[in-house]
DNA sequence: TCTTATTGGGCTAGTGTCAGACCATTGACG
DNA sequence: CGTCAATGGTCTGACACTAGCCCAATAAGA
């Protein structure tokens, strides 16, 4: 590894792509990993949260209209209403979303999330957490241990991301959003069967466990094996 | 935490800021932490892996070039060369740089490279090494510890880096190279004693050897253990 | 000494993006 | 039934950024 080779990390690109494409990205992620649940924000609130411009943003959203995830309404209590469900997962669709992804490319995105999600689970575990904060965990694992079939992945997601979000860290909970919405497409052609909930129930327990009682390595090694079951699942599919 | 706090890890800015502005950071960064020695990439060169056209990254050099840190020569052989050499630093220069960035960003900044280099180390651990990758991993060892005062910030990044990159994932050497820059400043401000040199050496050595021996806890803890080291020092100033 | 490849310097036409203003529509509520 | 606040729809002038091209300078090597 010489010094260019070591330069590569750093020399990235400076923006992933246009400001257009990289919104639709964006909203297309939160409306698949079912993060907004009825509507999007109005407008001029979305494009200010997102750093760009109504005129930009409209693009995007008219591109998801046309591509049939909204509904734009006008008019007071009008927006831009969700009109997607994700579609029942068949084997061969979990097939199509990896070959479309790259095996590179999914190889990476599965490291990346097990190392931003163990560093996250770790670190919060290592942080005195304030009751208010301890409780706001259970109740993410209650959620997600209550949720009905449609909901699943909705919770389960926002229980991953409430882990990186209490550490108090926006650089961590961004990277950790991003690592989510990176296999998003994967997770959504994973059929969501009962037995896989019941195991990622004792798993996501465990996890808490660990968390609540400050023990960094076993939050660690809990989060390892929760996302290795999934990780060695889609890997299958690379050989 | 309702939805709407549960958005704002994902709809953060699409863009942190236009691309002059990026880029200017960036080449900083990379002259700070040295991670270029003598010259920078040609223009065009530079610009495509920066993803920018060659006007922007003119303006950005130009703007290093006026504030001292470049020398551009024209012809062949020419090029932007570095006339950098990092202050020997004083601890009210630490204290100018903490009270600068900010308590808050402080305080995000050290989690994230907590969690993130962590999650690195662990993930390399876990992973089967060939034997040109686990030399690799050696050398950059050596080089640290046979660095002279003025390279040993450079080598010890160099190092750090390196563990990101040999897991093979671009994002996750993207994001350990992010949490780098944004402590980089902090850290030119910290002055390098000797006996800090030798403590970090057996960090080092225990991380490399928790690496090379396949043991993700070991790799994880010995990784927090040496940043701990800072962090607490830099927390320091937060009182 | 001359040639030439490589590099920075500069220009232009075209596109992307923005801020801000104003218009159009809608539905709750008095 | 009218009012009005909130929301999407549209336009404009300005600026940022890009791709591509050619020029100017430089030093190694013939």
């Amino acid at each position: 590894m010489d010094e260019v080779s070591r330069l590569t990390a750093v020399l990235r690109p400076v923006r992933a792509g246009n400001a257009f494409e990289e919104t639709v990205e964006r909203l297309l992620q939160v409306i698949k990993l079912g993060l907004v649940s009825e509507k999007l924000p109005p407008e001029r609130e979305l494009a200010a949260q997102l750093g760009i411009s109504r005129v930009t943003l409209r693009e995007a959203i008219r591109e998801l209209q046309e591509a049939g995830y909204l509904e734009v309404r006008r008019g007071r209590y009008g927006g831009a209403f969700l009109t997607y469900a994700p579609p029942d997962p068949h084997r061969d669709d979990l097939r199509r979303a990896v070959v479309e992804m790259g095996t590179d490319d999914l190889s990476d995105a599965l490291t990346f999330r097990m190392a931003v999600e163990c560093g996250a689970a770790q670190v919060l575990a290592a942080t005195p957490l304030t009751p208010e904060r301890r409780e706001i965990l259970r109740e993410r694992l209650r959620e997600v241990n209550s949720a009905g079939p449609g909901d699943y992945r909705r919770l389960d997601t926002a229980f991953h991301l409430a882990i990186a979000e209490l550490t108090g860290s926006a650089l961590l909970a961004g990277v950790c959003a991003d690592a989510r919405l990176r296999v998003a497409d994967l997770l959504n052609a994973i059929p969501v069967l009962q037995r896989n909930i019941e195991h990622a129930a004792v798993q996501h327990q465990a996890i808490v466990t660990a968390i609540l009682a400050g023990d960094p390595e076993a939050a660690r090694r809990a989060v390892a094996e929760h996302l290795e079951g999934t990780a060695a699942l889609l890997r299958g599919f690379l050989a």
